[in-house]
DNA sequence: GTCTATATAGTGATAGAC
DNA sequence: GTCTATCACTATATAGAC
């Protein structure tokens, strides 16, 4: 097999185990087993683990700017498009009882071994912040859009905290109608200060 | 010196340690070193780690319910009270900025670990929110209170995680701000119900 | 590009002297 | 109650054969 193909597949299976128990409870060997390569094999496509940490957050990088992209095309309004936000709530419902968000978890995680990859981690959390905030400024909160938006942020955050902590779907139903809500609420007194 | 003295010495130092590092990324060795015992000596208080793991649980448990009976004693109204809770992301501000919520941050590694104290580790947040309900309830929310406890649970949360991940202090200040008025809100909306 | 074999350090955990 | 010495295991990482 081609050597990119097999660094893409490490770097895919690397993902799925770092969200699911943990960066440093990861180890080589079990990224290797995934991949059904031997570990002295491995150390051919990366050096280190932080060069395979690197590449799992450029790949959620990626991810992420496509997922924002697919939904700015989606949704035919600003507040729509939050929507699409607001709902991985739901439709990643299942994991997120389970292991928790992957972007608050992987930030958290490398604040407490004091990586040099935190920063590079919290970007992927910025680029949710930027896409949220350029939503709300074309909603018409001007000043404001950046603060709204942390604040869709981190509600969803502690909604994925909470859900991972009680495992109740019940909450996590209503505080996404309770964000939706909001959103629309929102929206209206921002079109009223518009007139 | 007492074996209970040195016993009390090991979980408070793991319990730190477990706070700023994690608990996986805290060895023995790690904890032994902060009391300045061998490691050998170590096992004379604590078999395993799982039991240290448990002793932190119950120290966090009992130091909890403490600050509760606290919060309960000092603040004159339901209102006052909850912004007690609202007021520990101010307070401990500098901490969580660096390492997150101590509650948060361990159910999610326990999580990610597949760790059997997983369910005790989530009880020190059903504490939290058995107290809000309680003080919802005196607030007069009736069937409601448990939803407002878990909002007001889940917001401080995403803050925390946030706060974490940006080290944005003004953001910490405008989330506490807005749970207050949004506090203040509920309360008002609650006393015309009740009328 | 893939493998086996191995070096080195750290882990949780135990035994037994004092 | 405290220590040193030690065990078995796992981790990251390297060397070198094929």
């Amino acid at each position: 097999m081609g050597a990119r193909e097999t660094r893409e597949e490490i770097v895919a299976a690397a993902d799925d185990l770092f969200y699911r128990q943990g960066f440093d409870h990861t180890s080589f060997a079990d990224i290797a087993g995934a991949v059904k390569l031997s570990r002295g094999n491995f150390y051919y496509h990366f050096r280190t683990k932080d060069e395979i940490l690197d590449a799992v957050i450029d790949r959620r990088l990626e991810a992420t700017r496509a997922m924002l992209a697919g939904w700015a095309a989606e949704g035919a309004s600003p507040v729509a498009r939050i929507e699409c936000f607001v709902r991985i709530l739901i439709m990643n419902q299942i994991r997120i009882m389970a292991y928790g968000c992957p972007v608050g978890t992987l930030c958290q995680e490398l604040a407490k071994l004091d990586h040099a990859a935190r920063a590079r981690a919290a970007d992927v959390f910025a680029l949710f912040r930027d896409w949220l905030t350029a939503e709300f400024e074309a909603l018409g909160a001007g000043d404001e859009a950046g603060a709204l938006a942390l604040h869709v942020l981190g509600w969803s955050q502690g909604t994925a905290a909470l859900a991972n902590a009680f495992k109740d779907e019940v909450f996590v139903r209503r505080e996404v109608d309770g964000m939706c809500a909001w959103l629309a609420a929102q929206a209206r007194r921002l079109a009223r200060a518009r007139r």
